[in-house]
DNA sequence: GTGGTCTAGACCACC
DNA sequence: GTGGTCTAGACCACG
C-alpha cells in the first residue's frame, strides 16, 4: 500500500501520515473507504503500530479521516479539509514566491517552472 | 538584530541560522561585514554561547558566511551561495506547485497568487 | 572497534569520523549495518556521547552514514559517497605531485612510490 | 610579496609560513637572501607582526631559514631542508594512494593523474 | 533505549 | 577579545 523510506529523516509516523494523505488527495482512497487496522499496517509496513496510531490520530485531527470506535478509520469527505489544503498550500506558494523575488529571480522563471510542473503532471498522470 | 520566537517548534540553531541567511539575502548584512560574536549574540538572546555557535558553523559550512578565528565570522559573498539558493527555492516552487495540481487548484490561480506577491514586494521594499 | 589517539591534536570528533569513515570505506562496516549508539561508544572510548555525536552528525551529512531517530545510526550505499570520495582523492593526489615537483622529485620515484603501495596493498589485503 | 586569503579557515601564521616555504622551494627567494622584518611585513599584510614571528619561528625551526639576533632572518640552505622536506612528500603520497586504492581507483588512473599534473607544470612554469 | 537539543562552565588556540 | 572543543548533566521526541 505504501512505502517507508529509512533514509528520509522525519520521524516515521510523520512519512505514514504524509503517504496516506497523499493517497487521499489523488483519490486512490475514495471517501468512506476502509483504512487498514493498525495492526494490519504495523505489521507490512515492519512498524510498531503505536506508530501507525499517532499517524491516524494526526489524519484525523486534520479532517482526512474518521475513527469509529470498535469499527474502524475511514476516509473523511473531501468537503471537509479541501478548502484549509488548498490555502495552507497557496501560503507555500506565496513564501517560496516572496524567497524567489528576494533572490531576485525573474517572475517570467518561476511562471515558467510553474507551468512545466502542470504541463508535466497533466501529461504524465492526468 | 534577530528576533527568536519560542512558541516556535525548531530548535533554537535552526531560527538563529534562518534568521541570519534571511538578513544576508535581503543584503541587510553586507559582504565582508561583521556578524556579532557568538558571546555577544548568546547574551543579547538570552542563548547559550554554543547554540550560536552552532547556528554560525552551517552558516559557513552553506557558505553564507566565513570564519577568522580570533577574529569573529563575516558575511561571505553572494557568487558562493547565489546558484544553490536560487537552485533549492525554484525546488520549493516545483514541490508546492505538484501539490497545487493534486487538489485541483488551477494554473490560473497559482500564477496570480505569484504576481500578487511579486507586486506588493516590489511596490513595499523595492 | 576504534582507538583515540590522545597525541594527535586534531580535535576528538575528527578522529572519531575519520576512524569510522576508514571502517565504512574499507568495507568493514557494511551497507546498513547498525552502528553503536553514542551513549555506547562514548562509554567504551572514555568520550563524552556529545562528541560522539557530533562525529555522527559530520558523517551524516556527507552521505556516509543515515540516522533514523530512536532508532540509530546506518551505514549508508556506497553510491552516495563514492564518486565525491574519489574526486577529494584524486585532488589529494595532484597536489601531492605538485609539491613533488616543486622540490624537484623526479616522475619515476612517485610512480614508483605509487606501484610500492598498490603491491603492497594487494598482497597483504585484497 | 604574498598573500593572504582571509576566507582560508587555517591560522594566519601558517598561510604566512605556507606561502614563505613555497618561495624559498620554487628558488624565488634565493640563499641567505633577507626575508622583510616581521614590522614590515606586518604593516604589508596588516598583520600583527606577533603572527608574523610566529611564522618565522616555525621556518626557523623546520631548518627553512635562519634568524641573526639584531639582523634579521636569512633563507637558510638547500641541503638542511631538502631531504626532510622529500621524505614527508612522498609519505603524503604514500598515503594518497593508500586511500586511492581503498576506494578501488585503478593504478593506472593514479599514474596518468601524477603524469598530467607534471607535464603541466613542466609545460606551464619550467 | 535511541538520537537531538540545550545549558553552564571550562579550557585552548589565535590575534 | 575571538572562535573551537569538550564535558557533565538535563530534557525532549521517537519507537
Amino acid at each position: 500500500m505504501i512505502q517507508i523510506d529509512y533514509k528520509d529523516k522525519r520521524p516515521l509516523y510523520e512519512q505514514v501520515e504524509e503517504r496516506l494523505r497523499a493517497l487521499i488527495i489523488k483519490d486512490v482512497l475514495k471517501q468512506d473507504e476502509k483504512l487498514p487496522s493498525v495492526r494490519a499496517l504495523g505489521v507490512e509496513l515492519a512498524i510498531n503500530p503505536n506508530t501507525i496510531q499517532r499517524a491516524y490520530a494526526q489524519l484525523e485531527s486534520n479532517g482526512f479521516i474518521y475513527t469509529v470506535k470498535g469499527r474502524g478509520n475511514f476516509v473523511a469527505s473531501k468537503t471537509i479539509w479541501e478548502d484549509s489544503e488548498k490555502k495552507e498550500i497557496l501560503e507555500a506558494i506565496k513564501t517560496a514566491g516572496k524567497k524567489a523575488w528576494q533572490v531576485g529571480i525573474a517572475i517570467e522563471e518561476v511562471i515558467q517552472c510553474i507551468q512545466n510542473v502542470y504541463s508535466t503532471q497533466e501529461g504524465g498522470a492526468g
